[in-house]
DNA sequence: GCCGTTTTCGGCCCGACTGTTTTCAGTCG
């Protein structure tokens, strides 16, 4: 029997680094916990069976030692640590929430507590709106200034979550639902099933045979918190995690027409009832009408056929082309992951990954894929130990080594080499000139002014050995705002020089976004999904990028690792 | 708190930036 799940076990470390973190304990000791926090939450087996099974010594794990294995062994059996609660009872709730935003760390989060009495995030925003902030020793105005906006981006990412976490939450309360007798139709609709980068609440629509019984065992779900509203035909739901579903029962012959209505985006529909207006018909959730007929409503093919227009997938839902598509027959074919042959942005062990070159291909095999570029960092990118030419071709010594030896899996010999910050890349072209596939990025100076940014990765993208460039906005959704780089620059460019741009599969980064794939489509730049993987199941983030690009309208031919290998080096051998 | 050891103590990734200072602490990647 399974006690806490891994997960559970390296947020219970997370908190304890957090909290020591706050107060000052040797940076060291933090470190240990957050390593074994990353370690255990990485783990494919579960450390709850470890533990009962007494099959595996853990403190035989990397970063964990005799303590650590101990604390976690009582966390896994007990749910609980004397050390945490013990922690917890030190410092006022919520005032670790001032270490998430940027610019503020222990210390200065222990000064705003100490000298203010701030315990969380509304007193912050207060005390600055009262310049009380700027008053404390190594504080001042612009510092100020820069946790208000911290806060207010805080502030957004708290209403909405990442795709890939909503999807985790959908899933399991799908499962829950499947166990309930009577449900013969369930789809989730809303910004979550056109695939949005953050998902506000869940939608779930059902057709059932008794809506009461399926509410009743909507409400058992193990995830809620608290049941807000219930009616005879809507039930919504509060999480622990924050999220609200709503679950609607819908008649079976309004099941498309409801699914297409809350499906959205809002405005789609207001473009949709503009059109059925147009040919005198009128459509709400409960069906297409002409006058008080019924002519569709069961599925949402029915309901957009009933408006002269193919089915339009949930992800293009946006009010852009997709209406004209529609009508002209002539809507892309979406890519799918099963189209992915490759990964071309992978990390290993070599900087800051925690998988060997042969784990991280052997996984990328067991994944389908059959060509893999590991893709580690230059030396610019010290903190993690970034590779110079000597460290980098001795990497590409050992991947030939791996090449011989295994089969059904091809790794290039890649490079992430960093833009520099006053232009020029950090290896020298006779290094990158032996590279299979070398994507430039930008990790420092990523405040320039627009001009100053735009220019040096311009000038990066110049440089014969360059193929892509990677994380082109280098924004993270919800916590860092993109660089102020001209993109329509950076894809014409591109597409003048035959260059690609990456989309980076992680689901906080998702750039390019949706609107920046369709560009680079209109001016013929391939796309490359890429994952950025630092772990083994850092790999199975392509699918994201995947739901991304599609949000782009971009389909098979438009996306450079949906082609086998061979044919992207004849291309990258014809540019140089 | 972990790790390795010239084995029980001392090092643990480190350079750059920012905003604050007036020589540097704190934070970030």
């Amino acid at each position: 029997m399974a006690g806490l799940t891994n997960a559970e076990i390296a947020a219970a470390l997370e908190e304890i680094a957090d909290i020591l973190d706050f107060q000052g304990a040797n940076p060291f000791r933090v470190r240990a916990y957050r390593n074994a926090a990353r370690t255990v939450g990485e783990m494919t087996e579960s450390v709850a069976d470890l533990v009962e099974s007494g099959e595996r010594d853990l403190s035989s794990l990397p970063g964990i030692g005799k303590d650590l294995a101990e604390k976690i062994a009582t966390l896994a059996q007990t749910g609980t640590l004397p050390l945490l609660e013990e922690l917890r009872s030190q410092v006022p709730e919520g005032v670790l929430q001032i270490l998430r935003i940027p610019g503020l760390g222990p210390k200065r989060a222990a000064a705003l507590y100490r000298e203010l009495g701030v315990t969380n995030l509304d007193e912050l925003r207060q005390a600055c709106l009262e310049h009380r902030v700027r008053t404390l020793k190594g504080f001042g105005e612009k510092t100020e200034a820069a946790i208000l906006e911290g806060l207010e981006l805080a502030a957004q990412a708290a209403q909405r979550m990442y795709w890939a976490v909503a999807d985790q939450i959908a899933q399991s309360i799908r499962q829950h639902m499947e166990g309930c007798k009577g449900i013969r139709q369930m789809e989730f609709a809303g910004s979550y099933r056109r695939g949005k980068e953050t998902v506000g609440d869940l939608d779930l629509l059902v057709v059932a045979d008794n809506p009461a019984s399926v509410m009743d065992h909507f409400g058992r779900f193990s995830g809620v918190e608290k049941i807000l509203a219930r009616g005879d035909t809507k039930m919504s739901v509060r999480l622990q995690l924050g999220l609200q579903v709503d679950l609607r029962a819908v008649p079976e012959e309004s099941f498309g027409a409801a699914l297409q209505y809350f499906t959205g985006s809002k405005d789609h529909n207001i473009v949709l009832r503009g059109r059925a207006k147009d040919l005198g018909l009128k459509v709400n959730e409960y069906g297409v009408f002409r006058g008080e007929k019924r002519i569709a409503g069961r599925t949402e093919e029915e309901v957009y056929a009933a408006l002269g227009l193919a089915w339009i997938p949930p992800e293009l839902r946006e009010a852009r082309e997709e209406f004209a598509w529609a009508e002209a027959g002539t809507l892309p074919k979406l890519v799918e992951i099963s189209d992915i042959q490759g990964d071309l942005h992978v990390h290993s062990d070599w900087t800051d990954g925690t998988a060997s070159i042969e784990e991280m291909a052997l996984a990328a095999k067991a994944r389908g894929l059959s060509y893999i570029a590991i893709t580690d960092h230059s030396k610019r990118v010290s903190m993690v130990g970034g590779l110079d030419a000597d460290r980098l071709r001795k990497q590409w010594e050992e991947i030939d080594r791996l090449n011989r030896r295994l089969k059904g899996i091809r790794i290039l010999k890649g490079v992430e080499v960093d833009i520099l910050e006053e232009g020029g890349l950090d290896l020298p072209d006779d290094v990158l000139a032996e590279a299979d596939w070398v994507v430039a990025s930008v990790h420092y100076g990523q405040n320039q002014s627009r001009e100053k940014i735009t220019r040096r990765v311009l000038e990066a993208l110049e440089n014969p050995h360059v193929a892509c460039f990677a994380h082109p906005t280098g924004r993270l959704i919800g916590k860092r705002k993109p660089y102020q780089i001209d993109l329509e620059a950076v894809i014409h460019k591109a597409a003048a020089l035959g260059k690609m741009l990456e989309l980076n599969a992680h689901p906080q980064r998702l750039d390019l976004d949706d609107v920046a794939c369709a560009s680079a489509k209109k001016h013929g730049v391939l796309v490359v999904i890429a994952t950025d993987a630092h772990s083994v199941d850092g790999l199975d983030a392509m699918r994201y990028g995947v739901l991304q690009a599609r949000r782009g309208g971009l389909t098979k031919a438009d996306v450079a690792n949906a082609r086998p290998w061979s044919e992207l080096a004849k291309l990258l051998r014809r540019k140089k």
